[in-house]
DNA sequence: TGGGGTTAT
DNA sequence: ATAACCC
């Protein structure tokens, strides 16, 4: 973007920008909040300015924890840091501290390529992700402090829709007699920017928060909407934020340079395009509305097109609770159902213990296989069926068996998919619960949910669960 | 390519 | 149930 990246001196010129409109009284307004000094990560601020504007009145913000199975795994053994770290999944290097990359370990890299390249490569195991999962939501739930409406993506990104916080600060501002935001500020242009950097304060903040109370470094970007603001937030790297105001979002969107680069535009709409002779973003911008509907059909035509220019009205859905729990295991041979059902055992055992904990009940079950195929690249088939409601009672009761049951339901679904009376090879299973319920169905007033509730719980973890069940009778 | 997730058709 | 997308 022909913008280098600033440190203090980044942070300076932005000062300057916003005292200039008389609310540096604020203090620190996109710089380090005050006195977090040594501990904190370094929250470099960076601003792109370039003219052209594609303006909504959204601010969002897009967090992005810094190669986050290595920093969960690095606080979990802290002799780790400083030492270069690969997290291994089969034979796989799924990421890496930048220790690591710096020493040419990339993303996704072969365990052998890897040691080659980086012969001093620690490497753990991160085919459980039970840390990376309760961190992950450690993370969203923090966020969603700041302002309820926090959309995951993967583990390691959230995205924050922070229009209502900047606005209730905006307003804050003009109370605390701000005269230049009441007038000057009247300004239209002036007023996006305003908000966008107010948005890159509360992103600061946000980093600080995530550091401070789980140790974590992370990037933000900020912008308009989500698609820049994902963009935005990938430019500084590890440990850093960028905030995109509007006149720079041509230069953003065209300093990707293929359109596989654009996120929305995946692998398959990626291949089709190209056989249209469509690589760049401009290319996309430029091309025919009405052949591109013909090809692509109108919903992804229309979408895609408008993301070529920057564009993106998509809103941040809250996330919320899982609409799915899964666990899945790959290798390299399984042909035979007795070795199966083996590994559907193991699957469902840490998948019960999941849903018991999250206190809803599964409604359906499903059953995934992926068949070894020489090259043809990727193909998964699944059976679901509902889950027999006596099976669903059973679920948050610790005492039945709901085991035999499940794996009943499960191997019926694997015979349904696989022929075991003819030789079969695969190379994944995995079992998914979804179709998840609150376990108070019959919804009365709170009193009703608070004694549902508490018996769940209750009967979810063995020994505490009489005593925490006594509890909240009592206290209730 | 792993071990997850989501929504649309 | 599958196909597309995301990490």
């Amino acid at each position: 973007l022909g913008v280098e990246p600033q440190e203090e001196g980044g942070r300076q010129e932005e000062e300057d920008a916003v005292q200039g409109m008389n609310v540096g009284a604020t203090g620190g307004l996109l710089g380090a909040p005050g006195p977090q000094e040594p501990s904190g990560p370094p929250p470099s601020v960076h601003e792109q300015v370039v003219p052209t504007g594609s303006s909504s009145s959204r601010v969002i913000v897009h967090v992005d924890l810094d190669c986050f199975y290595a920093q969960v795994e690095m606080i979990s053994n802290p002799e780790l840091r400083g030492k270069p770290l690969g997290v291994q999944q089969k034979y796989l290097v799924v990421t890496c501290n930048y220790e690591a990359r710096k020493l040419g370990v990339k993303k996704l890299m072969n365990v052998r390529d890897a040691k080659e390249k980086c012969p001093q490569l620690v490497l753990v195991n991160g085919e459980d992700l039970t840390r990376y999962r309760e961190m992950s939501y450690k993370v969203t739930e923090l966020l969603e402090e700041f302002s309820p409406v926090v959309e995951r993506l993967g583990f390691d990104e959230n995205f924050v829709d922070l229009s209502e916080m900047v606005k209730k600060r905006l307003k804050q501002l003009r109370n605390d007699g701000h005269s230049a935001v009441t007038v000057s500020a009247i300004n239209l242009h002036d007023i996006l920017h305003v908000r966008l950097l107010i948005g890159s304060q509360i992103a600061a903040e946000m980093r600080e928060a995530i550091y401070n109370q789980l140790g974590l470094t992370g990037c933000a970007g900020v912008a308009s909407n989500k698609l820049l603001a994902k963009l935005v937030s990938g430019i500084f790297k590890p440990n850093q934020q960028t905030v995109l105001l509007p006149e720079s979002c041509q230069d953003l969107i065209h300093s990707l340079n293929h359109i596989k680069e654009m996120p929305g535009i995946g692998y398959k709409t990626t291949k089709r395009l190209e056989a249209l002779g469509i690589s760049s973003v401009h290319d996309l911008q430029t091309f025919s509305s009405k052949i591109l509907e013909k090809e692509l059909g109108i919903s992804v035509a229309h979408r895609i097109q408008k993301l070529s220019f920057g564009e993106d009205n998509s809103p941040v859905m809250p996330s919320g609770p899982p609409q799915s729990f899964s666990e899945e295991d790959s290798f390299k041979k399984c042909s035979s159902e007795v070795e199966a059902k083996k590994k559907i055992e193991e699957l469902l055992a840490s998948l019960l213990n999941r849903v018991c904990q999250d206190g809803r009940k599964p409604y359906t079950i499903r059953l995934i296989i992926r068949r070894y195929s020489s090259e043809k690249h990727y193909s998964r088939e699944s059976r679901q069926c509902p889950i027999p409601s006596h099976v669903i009672q059973k679920l948050g009761t610790g005492n039945y068996d709901v085991m035999t049951p499940m794996v009943d339901i499960l191997m019926k679904l694997f015979r349904n998919m696989v022929n075991v009376k003819m030789p079969f090879h695969l190379t994944l299973l995995s079992v998914c619960f979804c179709n998840l319920k609150a376990l108070n169905t019959a919804k009365k007033g709170p009193i009703d949910y608070y004694l549902t509730s508490s018996l769940s719980t209750a009967s979810c973890s063995g020994k505490r669960s009489f005593k925490m069940k006594d509890t909240h009778m009592e206290d209730y």
